[in-house]
DNA sequence: ACTAACCTTTACGTTAACGAGAAGGTTAAG
DNA sequence: CTTAACCTTCTCGTTAACGTAAAGGTTAGT
């Protein structure tokens, strides 16, 4: 059991920050003592890591809350795995189509580059020659 | 040449959101008659596509400000192609580092779907007998 | 038992990226 | 030459995702 405190720092958040993803219903701590000191165990640290994996690369907190738990989800009624494949398929998509959209722009940018290599060395060629 | 309807339009975005950006000196009109309308090109259509895909994967337009002109510039300086291609590669880590947040969550997505798969057809099977 | 380093809630502040009107000028088709 | 559908600047409002005290309680090491 990790203090808030030290959650924060392993993932790279601060105390604010964990507070308030418990508060829209992102990560709870696994126990609160009476005096209100949170506690919370290696999962909360996993979940704050993905929460800010996938905010990085575009994710709002909200478009995170609708599909973090299905990481994890593990109900037992056929009715709700159903629900949630379909889930995962469609957040699989979202992902899938923002892979695309970096990929094209990689291969932008290592065009771009070679481009401006191939006219440096001539620039070079002209000067040495 | 269009007027910034039409290129809002095109591009998917508000007229607002066009001048926002011009503010922010991202994408500037070709031409800007006496009376005040803006008159875009086709560079500006594409520039303002390529804004928005970059900023859906989770670059902010402070980001992008600095890229954004990377993808088209064609100084004639050795000196300045040298630094663009230093920027050029910075920006491709950062690209690269996105590119492999999202396909390792690829893998947790799929290994989730098809692990919550196997245990529907379980249940399934179960039920049938 | 002291004290530094934690933790709590409450609440106001901040930044980014626009949205939404007001008040008025321009253009293009009929 | 009218009028709908554009365009302009200006300004105030909004949402997300926290930051930053303030005022005070707790824990852990010495």
């Amino acid at each position: 059991m990790y203090k808030i405190g030290e959650i924060a720092k392993q993932a790279g958040v601060t105390t604010r920050t964990l507070r308030y993803y418990e508060q829209l219903g992102l990560v709870s701590p696994d126990e609160i003592t009476p005096n209100g000191y949170r506690y919370y165990n290696d999962r909360a640290l996993d979940i704050t890591k993905r929460i800010k994996n996938l905010q990085h690369v575009g994710l709002s907190l909200d478009e995170i809350k609708d599909v973090i738990g299905l990481y994890f989800q593990q109900k037992k009624e056929l009715e709700a795995k159903e629900k949630t494949v379909g889930y995962l398929q469609l957040h699989l998509e979202q992902i899938n189509s923002k892979i695309s959209l970096l990929e094209k722009a990689r291969e932008e940018i290592q065009e771009q580059i070679s481009l401006t290599q191939e006219l440096m060395s001539k620039l070079k060629s002209k000067k040495n020659g």
